[in-house]
DNA sequence: ATTTCATATAGCACTATGATATATCATGAT
DNA sequence: ATCATGATATATCATAGTGCTATATGAAAT
């Protein structure tokens, strides 16, 4: 496999390493189980998996039209795609460039009201809030249904990841949402003082 | 300014808020201000330029001069373009799709040895604590040479973003090593186990 | 003198998303 | 009965965004 080769291809790679599946089982799986650090698109993977497959990583899985469901087309993951799949995993992930709207706001907002930005982030803290909460409520349910499963310590890992990190954030915004409220104080007395002084001037002239 | 409208061109229209400058420049802004949360190629910067160009939000300072070919074309944000700025920073931000191939290959790695994603994990741990040096550097930096910039508190918030994320990484780093190794210790010792189960085996055959 | 480097713009191939189109089938409502 | 709805399923397109490369110039270093 090529050096600039996509991540995406290794996702649909790895998903079907655990059991064959169609585009759209892919999608499910993508958005239910690794959904909070993955996303991948229709867009990609229909083309992805004719790629996969002309590379003879997967192969397709024919005459399962089982449920009677639409042409279903299944994939399976092939010796050689385990492979591929095996050395991706140990070379070291290239670092993921963030893109924070939030962050870009709030780094130009003195143009608005330090209470514009203080919605922003209470909202933020909200998401994050109910990301902690499915980060648990997952874990739980994880251990109770795969108790004996040899990825489970895995899937711990990334909803831990998940934890710390929406917790540290939580904390953030508290402090943020603390700084905020000074500032606005701060602007409001200065308004005042600014009120009285031209009250003077006027008064003068 | 439509809905779909990309963060992309406010964040420009944010970068030349602050002052007039070339796509050159803005590319070198974002690098080394904001590029802990957000980044910008020339792919895009050179015909967003030309868009909001277009839409009046900014303006060329710089004749179109036929001769010099390279010449240095400077753009300056203009009233239309402070007030669409403006607005886009009251509105929500949009939350981001987060991608990370660290957890991508966690998560599928009970294909390879613990000790190879361990790695990974000590590789995160190493950029994330190099990142915490360059946020603190950086805070007492700018606190030192805009202290009365009203700009100030804001830049301060987004670094103090990064390091709390980053030292709630640290410590995710920590915890999934010790598991990573515990895992290891325990694999090591199903293996012997086995080894031994085979020489009985062989010996009873 | 000429090599090297920072500045500067531009285009292209590839990657990725989100929206939409299309069609099938199961289920329950009318 | 048949009709609406929603889940399943595949596919495509416009748009967004990145990374690489080509090109050019002036200034500094060798």
């Amino acid at each position: 496999m090529k050096s600039g080769e996509s991540a995406s291809k290794f996702a649909l790679l790895g998903v079907l390493s655990l059991k064959p599946a169609s585009g759209y089982d892919i999608k499910q799986f993508v958005q239910g189980s690794i959904g909070h650090f993955w996303s991948e698109s229709y867009g990609r993977i229909y083309p992805l998996l004719k790629e996969l497959a002309d590379e003879g990583l997967i192969v397709q899985q024919r005459g399962t039209k089982a449920s009677g469901r639409s042409e279903r087309q299944v994939y399976a993951i092939t010796v050689a795609g385990e492979m591929a799949l095996r050395q991706w995993l140990e070379h070291s992930p290239r670092n993921e460039s963030p893109r924070s709207e939030l962050l870009l706001k709030l780094f130009f907002c003195d143009h608005v009201a330090p209470e514009a930005s203080a919605q922003h982030v209470r909202e933020k803290k909200q998401l994050e809030e109910k990301h902690i909460a499915i980060y648990e409520q997952t874990a739980r349910h994880i251990q109770q249904r795969y108790p004996a499963h040899p990825g489970l310590p895995y899937w711990l890992m990334t909803l831990n990841f998940g934890r710390h990190r929406s917790q540290a954030l939580v904390a953030w915004c508290d402090e943020t949402l603390a700084t905020l409220s000074q500032l606005e104080k701060k602007q409001a007395k200065e308004k005042t003082k600014a009120k009285t002084k031209a009250k003077t001037k006027r008064g003068t002239v």
